[in-house]
DNA sequence: CATTTATCCTGTAAGC
DNA sequence: TGCTTACAGGATAAAT
């Protein structure tokens, strides 16, 4: 589902193909899309009607497109969203929740959802620098996403505070690397694969994790991350794709998620499969071993 | 205050 | 064959 690499993947489609365009006609197709918007549906429309497209920027797994007056898009995927160009003769899908057409006459751009985790908002203010005092890091985001954390790939993202950060906290490592106010950007897919190639088990105390294995784990985080967005993204499905609907490849690459009875390809153990918060987490029983006494 | 759990959704696949 | 159930899980409100 669109984590951090996915979501990087689209911002660079949209960066590409609607900055600089202006939006001409806002349709949407159902209020849940819109939900976040506190303004309700109409004013979501009417704020966007003649707005230039003036970026894309990315915190995470949150978009934003900021705009010429000084407001911003605010944008999340969810577990299924999707943001697609598409020539005005593409046929609407039966999970079309938003149509903007822009005033080229060029091709419109859908949010397309079929789950409705995700949604789309207008940040009045979101294009303006955000007081640094309440934004992590100090760094421009719009304010409703000033409680996301930095992600591993920000350049203000400083590795000894977030260890320091991660060391102080209460609880087992890979609830603490999908915490998006710790750290962003990573979901359950990259949080499994990070801490195979960091060899450290999920249920692993935050507390007792040395300075080695949390510069390990950071490092992994950043390089899975990394050679994700060098793919594309993890396409399972035709749920993720880029803005012109093509997948990612990087599912060839996943070393333990989804993978449960395949051989680790590090060891040849069968990859495990345990229940995590009502999911799974997928790891190797021999790299992985799990901490010694019971989970905290 | 820190941390955990329940909830929102729908399509696919497995089980009876 | 057709129905039921489990599962996928990001963010957030609510609970502990």
């Amino acid at each position: 589902m669109p984590e951090l690499p996915e979501v990087e993947t689209i911002r660079q489609g949209l960066d590409r193909w609607v900055t600089g365009r202006t939006i001409g006609a806002v349709e949407g197709r159902h209020p849940r899309a819109v939900r976040r918007h506190a303004a309700g549906p109409a004013d979501f429309a009417d704020a966007l009607v003649g707005r230039t497209v003036t970026g894309v920027r990315r915190r995470g797994k949150y978009l934003w497109l900021p705009l010429d007056d000084e407001a911003a898009i605010i944008g999340h995927l969810g577990m299924s969203g999707q943001l697609l160009l598409c020539a005005d003769d593409v046929p609407d899908g039966p999970h079309l929740r938003i149509r903007f057409r822009f005033g080229d006459g060029g091709p419109q751009l859908r949010f397309v959802d079929q789950r409705t985790f995700g949604g789309l908002s207008v940040s009045p203010g979101g294009a303006v620098l955000l007081d640094g005092a309440v934004s992590p890091g100090g760094a421009p985001v719009p304010a409703e996403i000033a409680h996301i954390a930095l992600d591993p790939l920000d350049p203000l993202f400083v590795d000894s505070d977030f260890l320091t950060a991660l060391q102080r906290r209460n609880t087992q490592v890979k609830r603490a690397l999908l915490d998006q106010t710790l750290i962003s950007g990573v979901g359950n897919i990259y949080a499994d694969e990070a801490l195979w190639r960091a060899r450290l088990h999920w249920a692993r105390p935050t507390s007792a994790l040395t300075r080695p294995q949390g510069r390990a784990l950071i490092g992994a985080v950043r390089d899975v991350l990394t050679e994700s967005i060098r793919a594309g993204g993890t396409s399972f499905d035709a749920l993720y794709v880029n803005v012109n609907g093509e997948s990612g490849y990087f599912d060839r690459s996943l070393a333990v998620y989804g993978r449960a009875g395949e051989p680790c390809t590090r060891c040849g153990a069968p990859v495990r499969r345990e229940p995590f918060m009502n999911r799974s987490a997928y790891s190797c029983p021999r790299c992985q071993p799990r901490p010694r006494p019971p989970t905290p």
